[in-house]
RNA sequence: GCGUCUGUAGCUCAGCUGGAUAGAGCAAUGGUCUUCGAAACCAUUGGCCGCAGGUUCGAAUCCUGCCAGACGCACCA
């Protein structure tokens, strides 16, 4: 819709030039902004501040040879210079209630876009080692995923998401040994424990299973058990978290089919691997890492850069141009080295993406909450989830940047569970439907928008509201372009205001039919549009609650 | 020591490619239910945007330096 208005000024400023009262011939990039103050108008446009030092003329006066070239368009109500020179529009009613239409023909396709052009992209997420449960960092990285998925397919990109298992290295192995180690104690052996197993009370947990179940203590058995009982916790806590993946993709999977080897010798032909100290190197400094990197080790083994290397050139073997990555923050390190690969393998650097989710520290009470898998001491991503709910956990990680690191306060989190923000936006869903339900009892006879005077919206508490509506093609595209879905819950944040303030000062449904007609679009247009940014968020939309 | 991220109201955080008098929520205080659900609304209080320079019509936003915190700097992930 903004659309129309920038065609407008453009050419208002052709005009001029053809005129000669403008002399600039590159135009500076011309694009609407929304002014914070009512005052401001509905878009404002800088471009006459931009263009002062071409023309050499004060900003003022060149939005005043703009702006009396436009003059007389139907959605305008008036433009005016202001400030240092900006030229504000204020729009017509009529220019917002198109809005109201477009989301009745919509519906559930409102704010969707064609940005992505159906882009191949792989988001690869959480990806936690197959060798304890999931924690609350996991959950922040899980959410973050799962609504930047939900986002990025609205906006027209082809997304497939995937869970990468780390099920071929030493640390399934730890893993494993592990589980033997307290099978055996049980047993009554006395064992010594090295510093790198696993001693949380899950491997108890494992070990007394798999001996009830009639398990060897052998590494063969015990080994495959453990790990594919870790795998079902994993898959079934993030269904708990409404969280799932088009593909699980085994790491083991890339050596079994000798893809590891594969990409290996494809860098060896580009002289990119070179050996020393009787290890394999990749040049990841030709790419601008701080220095190479060991593939195999001295002893004969890969590295997990190995497979990575490997998962990384199957991404892009299987049409995939974009790789989001999301990882936490401690994994930082990790990134020129695989930007490296990524550049090695012939692609630009760029079409590797890593998302950093910084650090979540659990506490309770403001007392952190120690989190060690080798301790045996830490609350499960489940446990949290028990405690304060799925989606108050979801919207509490999204209504943060993923980059600055966040205190998740158990106490806090569940005594304000009834004041939750998720609850608010909820909450505003829930309200439309129960307003559509009332207006059905009452047998209101709810019109299309064609069929209903929509110019009987006149509040300014509507028009804000419509407004609102408006915008939120321009949120779903913003976030997708910027890979940032808690801009989705600051809009709902915004517009859910909008409808709770509009309720307690007016009735939708009263004795004046043709109003309440009008007013039962809107509502229907905020379930639809308050309806799909949950969606895409990743919380449910309740109908009551 | 080097690198990445962060520093905005008492607390938790927004602030979109630089824009006009920096915004929410929570907490605090005072109001609002005979009428579509009060999980809501209205009002008040609250700020040297870490500090110091620089860039320009204009800086919370960009650049440099410093201070503070988190996380990295393996032939572990």
């Amino acid at each position: 819709m903004k659309e129309i208005l920038i065609e407008i000024i453009r050419n208002a400023i052709t005009e001029a030039k053809t005129a000669g009262e403008i002399e600039t011939k590159e135009l500076p990039p011309l694009y609407l902004e929304a002014p914070k103050k009512p005052e401001h108008g509905d878009f404002a446009v800088n471009i006459a501040m931009k263009m002062a030092q071409t023309e050499g003329k004060p900003p003022r006066k060149i939005a005043e040879t703009i702006i009396k070239r436009i003059t007389g368009h139907p959605i305008i109500d008036k433009a005016e210079i202001a400030g240092p020179g900006f030229i504000n529009f204020f729009m017509s009613n009529e220019y917002w209630l198109k809005t109201l239409s477009e989301i009745e023909t919509l519906g559930e396709n409102y704010g969707k876009c064609s940005i992505g052009k159906g882009q191949k992209i792989l988001l690869e997420y959480v990806s936690a080692n197959p060798t304890g449960p999931l924690h609350i960092g996991h959950g922040r990285g899980a959410a973050l995923g799962d609504s930047l998925s939900r986002i990025l397919r609205a906006a027209g990109y082809d997304v497939a998401t995937e869970f990468y298992i780390n099920d071929a290295g030493s640390q399934v192995q730890n893993l494993a040994l592990s589980v033997l180690l307290r099978c055996r104690e049980i047993k009554g052996e006395e064992v010594e424990w090295s510093e790198n197993l696993y001693k949380g009370e899950y491997v108890n947990d494992l070990a007394q299973e798999f001996l009830e179940k009639g398990g060897k203590i052998i590494v063969e058995q015990a080994g495959p058990y453990a790990l594919n009982e870790i795998l079902g916790w994993l898959r079934r806590d993030l269904e708990g978290f409404n969280v799932t993946f088009d593909k699980w993709f085994s790491e083991k999977s890339l050596y079994d089919s000798d893809k590891v080897q594969k990409a290996i010798d494809w860098l060896k032909q580009k002289a990119l691997m070179y050996d020393k100290d009787g290890a394999l190197w990749f040049r990841s400094t030709d790419f601008g890492d701080d220095k190479d990197r060991v593939v195999i080790r001295e002893n004969g083994e890969p590295t997990y850069f190995a497979s990575d290397i490997a998962y990384h050139h199957d991404k892009f073997q299987r049409g995939f141009n974009t790789l989001i990555n999301i990882w936490g923050a401690d994994h930082h390190g990790y990134i020129p080295r695989m930007k490296a690969v990524v550049q090695a393998l012939g692609h630009d650097k760029e079409s590797l993406k890593v998302l950093l989710v910084q650090m979540v520290s659990l506490l309770r009470n403001g007392q952190p909450v120690i989190m060690s898998k080798r301790s045996g001491e830490f609350i499960t991503l489940k446990e949290v989830m028990d405690e304060v709910g799925a989606d108050a956990a979801k919207y509490t990680f999204l209504t943060r940047r993923p980059d600055s690191q966040m205190d998740f306060d158990l106490e806090i989190v569940k005594s304000q569970s009834s004041e939750n923000p998720v609850y608010y936006m909820q909450y505003a869903y829930a309200r439309a439907c129960n307003i559509e339900r009332f207006a059905e009892e009452k047998n209101l006879t709810i019109l299309p928008a064609s069929k209903v005077n929509l110019g009987l919206l006149k509040l300014p508490e509507e028009i804000r509201i419509i407004k609102a509506l408006t915008a939120y093609p321009e949120v779903v595209e913003g976030a997708a372009l910027s890979f940032e879905p808690h801009r989705l819950t600051a809009y709902l944040q915004e517009l859910a205001g909008h409808f709770h303030s509009y309720y307690r000062g007016n009735r939708v449904v009263t004795d004046d039919i043709p109003l309440s007609q009008a007013r039962m679009v809107m509502i229907k247009g905020l379930k639809t549009v308050i309806g799909n940014a949950l969606g895409l968020v990743g919380v449910s939309a309740p109908k009551s609650m």
